[in-house]
DNA sequence: CATGAATGAGTGTTCATTCAT
DNA sequence: CATGAATGAACACTCATTCAT
């Protein structure tokens, strides 16, 4: 059914888009992989570029939403950064060709497109700039460069859609956790029994 | 002269190969920002995409000549791991165009060049692995994933290329030191006395 | 009902190619235009063509009746002509758009269906050819280039549909007898009293 | 040389456009005519749309400065008149296929592309204008709708691009002055010594 | 050295039309 | 009746590259 070819379309698009780039893709190869005509492609998106759009957006909304909610749901700042690292990890290593793309491919939208792509981003780094900072306020953590620890992690995270393989002895928990370890440390925080500790060293 | 002309061609294509990636440059724009006809491009050049090979192989042989330099001057795992972390930090700062393209337009390559691309990167990495497994070794560093700890601190540094601006406030030698004061952490050594005084403090 | 939705899409049709002409007209905007999909519009014509050749020859039919009623209802030549330029330039005024498809769209016409559009407008234009004819073997008209004076005349009154707008200062009555009365003079005819005089004058 | 495969490409546009209308000539058709490849042909045009507004304009401007002259070089309004619509009449006859690109491809022009051929237009038409103005003033013509009859015979001359044929038995000159002659008809001007005898009659 | 001219292959996209539902 | 889905062919145009001058 409709739905059906729809998503065949997305996949083949991520899958090249992520393989090839957006510039190195041709709709031909689009259309070929999506076992479509290159004309009947044009049923299922509205241009090449709108389709990058769409894979950028969903991607970041999803990412957003699920961060929004554990801001939402974990208060304390330490279990918080956690939480958003490990959701960041999971995502980055189970859609790693989508988190490539937002990652990659910016460049490659025009200016309006862009626009909303970046806001999306930014909105979901204020998420992790929001919890970083109220660790800071509430003294779990330690750091004199919050912001650029922040983006350093995020950087960190981001390249885990770049080489980690599921097929790969290390478990996607243990790659979580590893990575939330990491993000504590850098934020100056007791991995296990953060704030309490610090707190009382002040 | 001679050289002047290959040199404006050279910055034309690192300018557009990191700004609009290798597939989304054409040889007209690449022409135009050197000041060239595409004919005369020719000259200069063995075709687009040898250009960005050079490009490549030259940026990953300085920063590989570069850390071979430095492990072969420092032995200490510790103070060792500090400086390939700044020169990585410092060169993505420095030549952020150049490693960006390192980074994002390998699959541009095709597979001839890729695989010499490839080799002079796992040349460079090598260096750090050495370096951790050295640390490790020698009881400087505790981490029970050291190939993952290194390939995420290689992914936290490269991002500098990506958002770090020398007109922004921070400087670049906090930036190197910052990184350098991150890597430490991770790998479970003290920033400055590291494996003798975390060895005591146990 | 059917017949509705019918003259819809003529109507559409005859907007779009008078406007953008046939090759300019896609199919799917003459969907909007008509209110149905594309699909849909194939209910009621057969091709792009046939819609075409309906429009002209519908046009065409009309015409050439109403000019062979006049024909046959008055027998002296000078108010024959004048009744002719009138019932012409009338035309032209009150259907623009159609005339305008008659006069430009004939080389989007396949061969056989340019032969029957053709053939109409022959017929039409020796309904002019014989009036004028008969008034100069009358003595009614003075010309030596009765031919070249018909299709003057002819283009004269068809640039009417190219430029009279009923919103304007002029009457189409007025626009009529104007024209009537420029085609009598092109004639050798005086306007008003013409056969008379000239026939005593042989 | 150059210029010959400039003025090849030229010509082949003149005779599709004027054969087959803007849209329905493809490039691949250009091509072949001119005997080029697709490609080769954007050396010698911008795009399509570029080398119509480029003919529409030349011709405008080669029938706007002879006009012009003749302005300048006759003041006596009924032979002024009689040279404009000779001129206009030659043009149109000798060249007939440019004459009719400009007559019935202006709505294939962009907004801006058009905007330009309608102001040379206007300014060629304004010549016209103001001779049967002056004729108008000066008592050598008796119309009472100068702006009609001026239109009507423009259309009418346009017309000569339509249907003459230089292979016919009329010759140009023949056919110039007749449209002259009809012309002067229309405006209330005696053909052969017009001011004097119409300002005595009154 | 430098370039105007040239091109085969390719770009993303739209065309008019059909047909199963 | 009506249409979503589908398509082969064509659309205008650009690609990276070559070569005679």
């Amino acid at each position: 059914m409709a739905l059906d070819t729809a998503g065949r379309v997305r996949r083949a698009a991520v899958k090249l888009f992520a393989a090839k780039g957006f510039h190195g893709t041709g709709i031909r190869e689009l259309a070929q992989e999506s076992g479509l005509s290159t004309a009947s492609l044009y049923h299922y998106m509205g241009s090449k570029e709108d389709l990058l759009a769409d894979i950028m957006c969903d991607c970041l909304r999803t990412l957003l939403d699920a961060a929004t909610a554990v801001a939402a749901r974990v208060d304390d700042p330490v279990p918080r950064v956690v939480e958003l690292v490990k959701l960041h990890v999971r995502t980055h290593a189970r859609k790693p060709k989508e988190t490539r793309i937002v990652d990659h491919e910016i460049h490659a939208l025009a200016p309006s497109a862009r626009r909303t792509v970046v806001a999306l981003r930014d909105s979901y780094e204020s998420v992790w700039s929001e919890a970083v900072a109220e660790g800071v306020r509430r003294g779990a953590f330690r750091t004199n460069q919050p912001g650029v620890t922040r983006i350093a992690l995020l950087e960190m995270c981001n390249g885990v859609a770049r080489w980690y393989s599921p097929r790969g002895s290390l478990s996607l928990e243990d790659l979580a956790e590893h990575h939330a370890d990491v993000a504590l440390k850098a934020l100056g925080a007791c991995p296990h029994g953060p704030a309490e500790g610090q707190s009382r060293g002040e």
